[in-house]
DNA sequence: CTCTATCTTGAATGTTTATTCAAGATACTC
DNA sequence: GAGTATCTTGAATAAACATTCAAGATAGAG
C-alpha cells in the first residue's frame, strides 16, 4: 500500500490559476505540470484527464469561494455594511492581481459555454448558487430594515451581482484604483438609496 | 491580371462569429473555412496566418460598431432617449442571439489579453474609444439639462458602461428577456435619477 | 484568341498537443 | 526486513493543428 503524496488542495489551486491565467485551451499539460508539479501520468491517474483536473478545480474553487462567502456574511452585523465590505473585497481582487485572478466561473464560462453542455451546467449551477445566497444577505437587510424595500431582495441581488460582473470586466480594460472604488460606491448607494 | 474574388467584409463577419463562437483558440483553420469559404491557402495569401485574419476581423468590428453608433445618436433628439434605445438594443443583443453573438472585444480580451500584448493594446484602444463616443453624449446631455448633473459625464458614463458589461455578463448565465429588462431599466433609472 | 499574372486549391509538412504505458521508486503490511 | 500494492516518472504515441507550396484555374491585357 501506498498513499499519493501530492495536496489535493494544493494541485486543484495551481490548477485554479493555470487555467485562469492561459485559458482552458491554451494551458496544456506542460503548463500544469509545471504549475501543479505533477508528471502527466499522475495527473491522468488522478483526476482521468485535462477536462477531469478542470472540474475538480472547479469544485475546489466553489469550496474556497463558499468559505469566503461565510467569513463575510456570517456574524450578526448590519447586512449593508458586509454587503459593502464584500464589495471592496472584490475591487481589491480585481486591482491588486493582474487581472489574472479574474473569475474562474465567468472566464470559464466564457470560453467553454458553447462547448461543453456538462461545463456550462456545472457553472451556472455554480454561480446561481451564489445569486441565492446574495438574495438572503438582501432579504435579511429588508427584514432588519436596513432598506425601506422598494425593490425586492431578488431585484436588489441582481442587480448587485450585474454590478460584480461589470466591475470584473471593467478592470480588465481600466483596472485604476480610483475609478474602481468610484464605480462601487455609486453601484452601492444605488442599491440604497431608492 | 485577376483580382481576388471573395467579398472582404462577408469573409470578415464570418471569421468574426467564428472566433465569438468557439474563440481564438478552438476555432481551427477547418473551422474557418467552413465559416469564410476560404481555402487554407487563401487565408494565409490575404491575411498572412489566423492571427492576422483575427486582427483584421477586429478592425471590421471596429467599423461596423462604429456605424452602429452613429446610427444611434446622430440625430438631433434628447440624449436620453437615444441612450435609452441603445441600451434596449444591447439587451435585444443579449436576449436574441444564443449568447454567441457576445461582444467580440470582450471575448478577444478574455482570451488573449495577457497572452498578446498587441492584441490587447488593440482591443483597449477599440474599447476607450467607445468609452470616450459615450461620454460625449452624456457631455450633451448635460449641456442640454436633460441631466442636472451631480455626476460627470465621465462618471456616468463609466456606470453605462459598467452597467453593459454586467448585463452582457448576467445574460450568460440568465438570459431570461424580463430580467434583463428589468436589470437594464434599473440601470437606467439610476442613472437619471440623482 | 493567347498569354500571363494572379488567384485558388488541397494535399503535404512539421510542430504542438493530450494521452498512454511500462519501468522504476516508494511507503505500508506482516 | 522482505514483499507487494500503489504511486511516480517521462519517453513513446497518435491525433490535431497551423502553415506551406506546387499544381491547376481563371480573369484581364494586348
Amino acid at each position: 500500500m501506498r498513499n499519493a503524496e501530492f495536496d489535493r488542495e494544493k494541485v486543484l489551486r495551481s490548477a485554479m490559476i493555470a487555467f485562469m491565467d492561459k485559458g482552458y485551451a491554451k494551458t496544456s499539460m506542460q503548463d500544469l505540470k509545471a504549475a501543479t508539479g505533477l508528471h502527466p501520468g499522475s495527473i491522468y491517474c488522478a483526476f482521468e484527464n485535462k477536462r477531469g483536473l478542470l472540474l475538480a478545480a472547479l469544485g475546489q474553487y466553489r469550496e474556497d469561494r463558499a468559505q469566503e462567502f461565510q467569513h463575510f456574511f456570517s456574524a450578526e452585523r448590519p447586512k449593508l455594511v458586509q454587503l459593502k465590505n464584500y464589495l471592496e473585497h472584490v475591487v481589491q481582487e480585481c486591482i491588486s492581481c493582474q487581472a489574472a485572478q479574474a473569475c474562474l466561473l465567468i472566464k470559464a464560462l466564457n470560453e467553454l459555454a458553447e462547448q461543453d453542455d456538462e461545463v456550462q451546467a456545472i457553472l451556472i449551477d455554480n454561480i446561481t448558487n451564489w445569486q441565492t445566497s446574495i438574495e438572503g444577505v438582501f432579504s435579511q437587510a429588508i427584514a432588519n430594515k436596513e432598506l425601506i424595500g422598494e425593490r425586492s431582495a431578488a431585484q436588489l441581488s441582481r442587480f448587485f451581482i450585474m454590478g460584480i460582473y461589470g466591475l470584473r470586466t471593467y478592470a480588465q480594460t481600466h483596472p485604476q484604483a480610483d475609478v474602481m472604488h468610484e464605480l462601487a460606491d455609486q453601484l452601492f448607494s444605488d442599491l440604497c438609496q431608492e
